[in-house]
DNA sequence: CCTGGCATG
DNA sequence: CATGGCAGG
């Protein structure tokens, strides 16, 4: 049997039981229902120790950089005018960007990973007002970095890293691959955050918790909700790690920054939480907001956005 | 050095030699031109010898039929409302058509060739609004029968024939197999031609002389104007066929049926007359019209239109 | 510059 | 149900 990597055909049923709010149903007949939305409060731009955001940055998940341009995804970046704009999934060899982003005038200082062998396969960007003082491609294991999925950048006061996270693929062919990379990309992280904090960004590719999806139940054994890689996000936290906007927001359900194209997801509000902002411990005091711009359109992500005073 | 099959941009200076209207150029350099278009009279419905057209047959290359009915080239059909209806690279498998075609009342009689091997490619299509005494397929020769390009059908006083002849490829790959086909084919044709006579319809893939392209002098090496295919339907005439268009209108300059999506040629009028309606001697007298519907999108070929009495 | 199929998600 | 690359034209 041929499935999505998120099917919820098999778990149609799985949406009620999680919506606890609603009264218990005598039949399971499906019938029309609102979707539960997440409407976002407005941004908070104070971290809890009084200190001023004098840093905003976006990550995006532009399934297709060249489509998403199209889209007017740039005019959606224009409006919400982060300081760094991290891109994932661009699918794009340097040569084919569209101009309309490569002269972007707000973004003088701009970085692009593609894949070696697989065209229009993967791919990450980084986009900065401001230099950083270096920058990195990959994590420095050659086994990982040939597909264009890590882009480190050095700032004064911290790293940070955007990444698009190896999907383990229809029947998991590849999540054996994948327990191998969260082992050694969280090696990464934890040796860079001997040097200075780390602002991690992008598609991690899982959500980690019952809370960071619709639905649970019927994933358990789908790409992006194995135990496996809910553990290696697990293993990430306990690392020293911190998930933004959880952190925050430590009951907030039906937050999602992915919807299947498929079966009119998006509408309907069955999503998962796979962008994550993670923190360092020592940038937590200085955390002002996290938050998903569901609103967004462009893409079968949407961004997410960071205040934070570093 | 790769280039289009109908690469215009090597003979953009021909178009101007064929315009012999034209006052002559000190200078080679291009400026705008308005497009010489073929403007079309209304059709004639009665034959030369005073019978009046009792059949009418439509021929489109649709160039993938699904997104040509997307593109509503369905409703240029019913508004022509032809007796019989000819398609030409479908690229759909019977299963993955669309319903709007499958459906369609005011043809009870579908017929519908595809390609053995290869999905979505080549293709043909007979649609008839009286049944035919009897359909076949292909052209009796395994070489030549796997890849759907030859619907025949049998009516009361004639043989219908939809072909789509095979391309010879970008640096002629295939103008070998080409000639071969074209020797069988026109063996086919002279064949039926012995029981009844024989209307040939479709896209024969060749435009005949200088006069059916705007381009001859830049495409002499093009598939679809090289010698042997221009030779391949000299024969054709030469067994007694006639090309009904030419037949009516022996000097009528850009009437084209066929233009390359590429660098606006339809806007420009830069095309080939590929299609066509080749008939049996013994029905030449009944010819009416032969008519280019240029005006008709939806594919990068035009439909044609033949009124006969027969 | 378009089509349809394919791999990938 | 989208993306991009590909062969084919």
């Amino acid at each position: 049997m041929k499935r999505g990597k998120n099917a919820e055909e098999a778990t149609s049923d799985g949406e009620n039981n999680t919506a606890s709010a609603t009264p218990k149903k005598t039949k399971k007949t499906k019938e029309p229902e609102a979707p539960i939305l997440y409407d976002d409060p407005p941004d908070k731009m104070t971290s809890k120790d009084g200190r001023s955001a004098n840093m905003k940055i976006t990550s995006w998940n532009v399934d297709g950089l060249r489509a998403w341009v199209k889209k007017n995804g740039l005019d959606w970046v224009r409006e919400e005018n982060p300081d760094v704009l991290c891109l994932q999934e661009t699918k794009c060899a340097e040569k084919s960007l569209p101009a309309d982003i490569t002269s972007m005038p707000e973004y003088p200082h701009k970085y692009w990973a593609g894949s070696d062998d697989k065209e229009g396969y993967s791919g990450v960007a980084m986009l900065c007002k401001t230099e950083p003082l270096k920058v990195t491609y990959g994590i420095g294991k050659e086994e990982h970095d040939k597909e264009g999925r890590v882009i480190t950048a050095e700032f004064p006061s911290f790293y940070l890293v955007t990444v698009y996270v190896p999907n383990s693929g229809r029947g998991l062919v590849r999540l054996d691959y994948r327990k191998t990379w969260d082992e050694d990309f969280r090696m990464y992280l934890s040796e860079l955050d001997i040097e200075k904090p780390v602002v991690l960004c992008g598609d991690l590719n899982v959500a980690h918790q019952d809370i960071d999806l619709k639905n649970p139940k019927g994933n358990k054994k789908n790409a992006g909700f194995t135990p496996e890689e809910r553990e290696g996000f697990g293993k990430l936290l306990e690392a020293g790690f911190t998930d933004s906007f959880r952190e925050l927001y430590p009951e907030q359900q039906y937050a999602y920054s992915f919807w299947t194209y498929m079966m009119g997801c998006r509408q309907k509000n069955v999503g998962w939480r796979l962008d994550y902002f993670v923190l360092s411990a020592s940038l937590v005091p200085g955390l002002c907001d996290s938050k998903i711009r569901n609103k967004a359109l462009g893409s079968d992500h949407c961004p997410i956005t960071l205040h934070i005073a570093v």
